[in-house]
DNA sequence: GTCTATAGTCGGATAGAC
DNA sequence: GTCTATCCGACTATAGAC
């Protein structure tokens, strides 16, 4: 690699987080060649020299942040063995990274796919990484479970990781909130564990329950 | 009321829908006070006559269209006598206000908000408009269940109004997956449903295994 | 209350020197 | 690969005629 190359990505490198930081400080309508540009240090035409537009510089930022996060947090994803473990795992990364706002950029990025066709294949590349992880883990998690005879893993880990992105936006607009929805959420995955650690009486009921289907319940008084 | 008041009141109003179409057809980031004027078939300069600065009119669009929507499905809400029902009304919300593009609202607004302090405000008092009614419905459907007696119901309103959110900007990027999440979600609100229709011996051992708290499961295998 | 006109700023994007 | 300079359109906001 010669020494020109190695300046090119350098700056290319930084133009990528330049644009993840413009994306947690700003947001996603406060992104702009100039703004990168003076977050990443580097001349404001460079951003259409190295990826042509701003909407592909956002792209690239996303899979390139995407990659990276998830791979920060995937050793402690292959730790996780219980719903409350994986919860607890998610508030975790949800803290430490809300502070660096790295959360955050997902969902301003999906905000602003929602009306740029250029940007939601990225975003929604971007967000299957962390869908695989939680897919892994609740494959995992799940083995063995009554809860994985009736819920399809696939589309549950697709609710956990949007849930996740609306809880962070929701953190913004009102902390004190966002914490007593961690907090219930928290309780909902006690009462899995509780099924889990039924006897087998009541577990045969349950089981014979969930397989009668998804039909509409009764009163039950 | 003169006629000149109402002729202002109108174009107010139709800044106020403007708004709203501009926030579901370009995004955050493409709301001006050009755009919403052309929008709502106005001149650009009474956005600032009438609120006197774009922020100030998104945050009025966002109440105004908040108490608009939540106001046309309360009704409905009333009639919810299940986890299932709630999900199931949700899922219509989602579907018929799609198409209006209604739902992306907030969405957006909450996007904005993350990194705009004039309208946060906004766009926790429109949210909180849902959360209310969710929160309501709870109560009156988790009332005799086990799951009320571990759960905390306000909590778990923001929550199911978070993860809402979130599917909504996820269905923007991959409406495949969308649907797969929705679908999972309704197989979760069953295993709700069989939990309340099992009898006094499981219910009893359930309870009890609730009321242990949230300690952390341990391995059953 | 509504309009035109305009000041001043910021935006995407390119040409061309180095 | 990087920089300066620049075009031109879009933006916020205001002044002032109607």
């Amino acid at each position: 690699m010669t020494a020109v190359n190695r300046r090119g990505d350098d700056t290319r490198q930084k133009l990528l987080t330049g644009a993840l930081s413009c994306l947690t400080e700003h947001g996603i309508a406060g992104v702009s060649a100039r703004t990168v540009a003076t977050s990443a240090g580097v001349n404001q035409a460079l951003v259409f020299y190295h990826f042509g537009s701003v909407d592909e510089l956002l792209a690239a930022a996303c899979r390139h942040g995407a990659e990276e996060h998830v791979g920060r947090y995937r050793a402690r994803f292959a730790e996780v063995t219980s719903l409350q473990e994986l919860l607890q795992l998610g508030r975790e990364l949800h803290t430490e990274e809300h502070a660096e706002g790295n959360v955050a950029v997902l969902a301003q990025l999906l905000a602003g796919a929602q009306t740029d066709a250029r940007l939601a294949p990225a975003t929604a590349a971007g967000l299957n990484l962390w869908i695989t992880e939680i897919e892994q883990v609740l494959d995992r998690v799940l083995a063995g479970s009554p809860l994985a005879e009736v819920l399809d893993v696939t589309g549950f880990a697709r609710a956990v990781a949007a849930a996740f992105v609306g809880l962070e936006l929701y953190e913004g607009v009102d902390p004190a909130g966002s914490g007593a929805a961690m907090a219930a959420l928290d309780q909902l995955t006690a009462v899995a564990a509780v099924l889990d650690e039924q006897g087998p009486v009541v577990q045969r009921a349950v089981r014979a329950g969930l397989r009668r289907g998804s039909r509409k319940r009764r009163p039950t008084r």
